[in-house]
DNA sequence: TAACAGATTTGGTCGGACCAGATAGTACCC
DNA sequence: GGGTACTATCTGGTCCGACCAAATCTGTTA
């Protein structure tokens, strides 16, 4: 059983991937009802334990409606999917964001940052500016020798990072809920901006959070964002 | 093998909801390794596949990290976890939610209908309207014979309308991935308000978005957010 | 002390078995 | 002909015990 791309790869995973494909394609409409386990454990080779694992990923993903003792069926997954549906399809399209997706996670982010920002800025110690200008100067350190994926991580790490300082671990609970579709977001932010200014607009805010000016550090994210929605429009 | 409260609970579930208490109680500490899927299936009395399937929802819900081959951990949950973290939070705390939750939720909800409201605004037709107007009615109809719960489903069922309208469908799987918190806010919401208020305030949205409202709207929504903040606060 | 090789432990997979609810077909009665 | 009750079958859900390969540990060797 080799699957070309990694031979690490599980027979769940593969069984994952391709239903999610196929659903995300087309080539199975909502309501549709799909094969049952044990035609499709026989059919693909598999244990049934497999594809019932299989299944209720697709389910916690929103792909599908599992009806027990009837069946499964393809979900009207642009109705009642969530987040996991929106990361499965931003992978489908190889991490290329419509515009629409681009404002609703920013949108989201001024919410969940903003809110970060102004909650630090009230109980700040020094200890929290000293740690985040020790991860900003690590960044600059490694952006020139590792991959954009790797770096956008660490944009992500930091911005949660404004979360778990300001000690509302909710929201941290929610950024990381975003956290696939973030990672997609830093991607494209990178390349359009470049690297240097991205860590410049970092050290902005750490100042901001030192001078305890939590309404200017969400203005500069609201800022930056329909700055990035403006440049992104005359492309 | 008999597990006092409900004779259909199975293996499954027993284990996770004994794994998640013990986790989110503190008995075991972000970084400490979990037992072995071998040894908790001959201590349990449960088959291997049983304790494995539950280890893959703990991971899921974010409260265990799974080392292919090495072993299972305690996530760091508070820093890593994500809404399912939230929702096997609040359930065990019995469906009450802290100010902090609310807060983090409300505003939350805010930014995703807020976005919707005005984008509806802007393209409604005569059918949503009506169509609008025609749950409304059903809400109205059953409210007075259906549980609490179920009344707060529909209420979730209604929002989640609204961004389904305004076209914007990442707006509704936003919406969804907030489904089993925001059901928690909506049972406290009907007991503090009560239901007529509710509904009269769902029809008041309808009002404002047939009159192309869309800053109305987002200000009754607002609004309506704060009063409810602030009527908690002194309780 | 460092590196290699084998034994052990680990999560992942598998197929076969059983359960109980859902379903659809059939025979029956009014 | 239409409704009803029964039954055979199919479904997802669960469970077990065995096997696999990779990670890890252990003890020996150079």
């Amino acid at each position: 059983m080799n699957h070309t791309k990694k031979s690490s790869i599980t027979n769940k995973e593969f069984f994952v991937r391709k239903m999610t494909k196929e659903i995300l394609s087309g080539k199975w409409s909502p309501g549709d009802r799909l094969p049952s386990e044990r035609d499709l454990a026989a059919e693909l080779g598999f244990g049934k334990t497999v594809i019932h694992s299989g299944y209720e990923k697709l389910a916690t993903m929103g792909l599908v409606d599992i009806k027990p003792k009837s069946g499964v069926y393809v979900a009207d997954y642009m109705k009642t999917g969530n987040i996991e549906t929106l990361n499965a399809i931003i992978q489908l399209n190889g991490d290329e964001l419509s515009r629409e997706v681009t404002v609703g996670i920013l949108d989201l982010r001024l919410a969940i940052e903003g809110m970060a920002f102004r909650e630090l800025c009230l109980c700040r110690s020094e200890e929290d500016i000293a740690h985040l200008r020790t991860i900003t100067k690590e960044i600059r350190e490694i952006s020139n020798r590792v991959e954009e994926d790797e770096l956008a991580e660490y944009f992500f790490l930091w911005h949660r990072e404004i979360c778990i300082l300001s000690g509302k671990s909710i929201l941290t609970l929610f950024m990381n809920t975003t956290h696939d579709v973030s990672i997609a977001f830093w991607v494209n932010y990178l390349r359009m901006y470049g690297i240097s200014f991205a860590i410049n607009r970092l050290e902005q805010f750490i100042e901001l959070i030192d001078a305890r000016d939590g309404e200017g550090a969400y203005n500069l994210l609201a800022k930056g964002i329909s700055d990035y929605l403006a440049k992104l429009e005359n492309r």
